[in-house]
DNA sequence: AACCGTACCTAACGGCCGTTAGTTTGGCAA
DNA sequence: TTGCCAAACTAACGGCCGTTAGGTACGGTT
């Protein structure tokens, strides 16, 4: 699975085939069949494990102390950003294949994915009522926003040029912050 | 194209065969290769014509005249949306397809992709220039964090639920501003 | 009337695809 | 020692893939 997660990120699912898989792991196509009942099976579970390892980051954020609400935001961003780049490629396959998914696997993740998603929401939720987030935030669309700017790193996020935590902290002041120096508008 | 280029966003390159380009317009698959070389070469010519598009729509931006810097830069930001959701499905099949692309065609591309980036790059350097974006943004990781925010819209934005105009300018005031109210940090 | 180029079609090529049925291997348990 | 079961293997199936060679229809030009 491993294996097969990272060609998908690179190669995309329709465009790694089932032998490519097994040769890269020094098996044989037929033999994963004893270990999935189809290709849409492994890629199902592949986006499975994509969510968990999103969510046991995002738990594990949530358990820590923090000292500000930004921390705790900052935690969060950290956590997600941890999660497709330091605990295997399931995450990022998630991210980057769930899209153009056969609709059957998509149509079974689904759920899941969106039980993510409500933790986001719920957290920022409570930034709005500590008065970290304004009022008029349209939650929904920060949201996704804040998603944008973290998942498309997988497109350019290189390790050797900078550092997981510079980045979850350029994200998530500039999600509350802005760039601007307010001078216009 | 019009057909190939939907099909690419839809269902992935490597998703989509010839036979099924061909289907939809009302052809066989052979004769497709009266008006392309090879499918890679359909590819490139949807993915030039992708950016060609991008171009044109941040030219036209640009040539408008603008009350305020911000003004001009959600205008910007109007066209790159415009060019995602307006005219036609080139451009989302560049940014949709661009990474998993086989390699040939991705390293022809990616001179005129840069072309379009140096665009956005000058942009926002005129605007630390007249101080409407902070002395230390990091222009590089900004531009990258701008176009993921306006790329990954192409996974939710839904026009029966909202106008490109009002995400334009969320996304622009959230760029400059944040979403935050300044409480913290 | 003869010709030409454009735009398609037909039919097939070799090759890779996901998948399956049946077989082999090797370690552990009885 | 025998039996069992997990984990692989072999070999093939039908089917779709990108691609090609050669043919056909047809409007416009000479």
């Amino acid at each position: 699975m491993d294996e097969a997660a990272h060609l998908f990120v690179v190669q995309g699912f329709d465009g790694t085939s089932l032998r490519t898989i097994a040769n890269t792991v020094g098996m044989k196509a037929g033999s994963l069949y004893y270990h999935f009942d189809s290709k849409n099976a492994l890629l199902e579970a592949i986006l499975n494990k994509g969510i968990a390892v999103m969510v046991e980051a995002f738990d594990q954020a949530q358990a820590q102390p923090h000292a500000t609400a930004f921390d705790r935001f900052q935690s969060h961003v950290r956590a997600h950003l941890g999660a497709l780049y330091e605990n295997g490629p399931y995450t990022a396959a998630h991210v980057t294949t769930f899209r153009t998914a056969p609709p059957e696997v998509r149509d079974a993740i689904v759920p899941i994915r969106d039980s993510y998603e409500a933790k986001w929401t719920t957290l920022l939720h409570q930034l709005v009522e500590d008065g970290t987030l304004a009022a008029d935030t349209p939650i929904g669309l920060a949201r996704l926003i804040l998603f944008g700017a973290m998942n498309t790193s997988i497109e350019w996020f290189d390790a050797s040029q900078g550092t997981l935590d510079n980045l979850a902290q350029v994200i998530s002041r500039q999600f509350l912050t802005g760039f601007g120096t307010g001078d216009t508008q």
